[in-house]
DNA sequence: CCCCACTCAATCACATACGCGCATAATCCT
DNA sequence: AGGATTATGCGCGTATGTGATTGAGTGGGG
């Protein structure tokens, strides 16, 4: 299929960064003429640069792969997070979802279930993904943009989550620290998360298992009681005993 | 059963990604005919995305089909008209760039050409154009989602405008109406861009001359002298006295 | 400066997929 | 229960994508 095919181009650009069309087209399995014709394609769309006897991905679009690229990674525990998140939804009321991959995943479930929601994010793919759902209203958060995830940070982003309220928010994560707190990669989103925590009913934090025991640069907050998790099987037995040790719920799906 | 079928196939195309049309079929247990013709209603729905030989969910593809259909609409004319307003950026400026498809041009010449700039805009498609390139950080205003212009309107957007100073807004247009007035289509981007002509030192309208004689619903403005204007040269002769009477100063590009 | 290897775009033939019309089966309404 | 409406499946002509070939164009090396 030709959208798949494009699909593989783009990673192996991405991963392998120049590269010939003969290069392509053995990874792909075509034939330099239908590579060739990709290749235009995609350099009309802006996704890839061309040059004599090769092409490699435009600087912008590889943030996005490298977006869609980590929306692949466990990406079945991720769809059965947000599936379980999504139950949790009441209508009518005020949601926030944190930037993600696993965030994205409950708003795609969303678009396809939707639930009557005031919703609010600062993260622009849920945003659009949102978008023109009816019974969702989306608002989006203003700050300054940060490429890797297509998310808003920064004073802007801290100051309108003073003024607002939320009955739940999800938290997507960058890692779960062996001493029990959350970390980003970015010391914006860190402070902005930790804010987010800060204005809602209720926390949930969905993160896949692979999260638990990595370790990033910037802390977000400890873990706490009130801090609601949602995550997958592959838990080691020894966090399941340190969450339940802290009071965290937890709730593990298949 | 038709409905239930077509929910199956959405769950399919979440589930598995693109798939063919074969795989669809076999799936849902119905010939390749009928599931064609699912495709097809739920391409028309906007939910699925087709090409030769499979389907796949659509993400986030209506905002942006939409505006580019739009972005075609006089390009060159556009095109002319940002360039003008290109030469205009001083850097190291604080500058905001309204939603609308002059506007992106603007943006896309910026991507090319690039000026140290501060960049605020509400416009998703000028942030994410923009997003990554050297020199320019990129600041976009929070508020309710407008699908229509994937721009940001409503409260939220009024508020912060009101915590920020510009050294040049431009504004992308609606309709410049008889009255000498700026029209939009939305109140609320109507109340947004009337603000942000407040919030600037100096503030140009960036509209292809199709937009002058035709009226919308919502007041943005009166035309002033201390408004410029950059449009094409298919500007009829008695709008330039009348712009010239205001004291307008108007560029003209061919 | 020329030549050679390589790349590119256009063309043709083949395979596959698509949309349409028609016949049949299922469903709905009265 | 019967007629009508809708949905489903099959076959056919057409459209589209793919791969091989050819001729033109480009860049590097002698």
């Amino acid at each position: 299929m030709k959208a798949d095919r494009s699909a593989q181009i783009q990673h192996y650009l991405y991963a392998s960064g120049p590269a010939s069309v003969q290069a392509i087209a053995a990874a792909v399995g075509a034939s330099l003429a239908t590579v060739r014709r990709d290749l235009h394609l995609l350099q009309t769309t802006g996704t890839i640069l061309r040059d004599h006897g090769g092409a490699r991905i435009a600087d912008r679009a590889g943030v996005e792969v490298a977006f869609a690229r980590r929306e692949q990674q466990n990406l079945a525990a991720k769809r059965a997070i947000a599936g379980a998140a999504h139950a949790r939804l009441t209508p009518g009321s005020t949601v926030f979802l944190d930037a993600g991959t696993t965030t994205l995943q409950l708003a795609r479930r969303l678009r396809l279930n939707p639930v009557a929601l005031n919703l609010i994010t600062n993260c622009i793919p849920i945003a659009l993904e949102l978008s023109g759902v009816p019974q969702i209203t989306v608002t989006l958060l203003g700050g300054r943009l940060r490429p890797e995830n297509a998310s808003m940070v920064g004073s802007l982003t801290e100051r309108a989550l003073n003024d607002l309220w939320f009955d739940q928010v999800f938290l997507g994560v960058g890692a779960v620290a062996p001493d029990a707190c959350i970390y980003s990669l970015d010391p914006d989103e860190a402070r902005a998360n930790a804010q987010m925590l800060t204005r809602a009913s209720t926390a949930t934090l969905l993160t896949d298992a692979s999260k638990f025991g990595r370790s990033l640069t910037w802390k977000v907050a400890a873990l706490t009681a009130q801090l609601g998790i949602i995550t997958d099987a592959g838990l080691p037995s020894d966090w399941r005993r340190r969450l339940a040790d802290i009071g965290c719920p937890v709730q593990v799906v298949p």
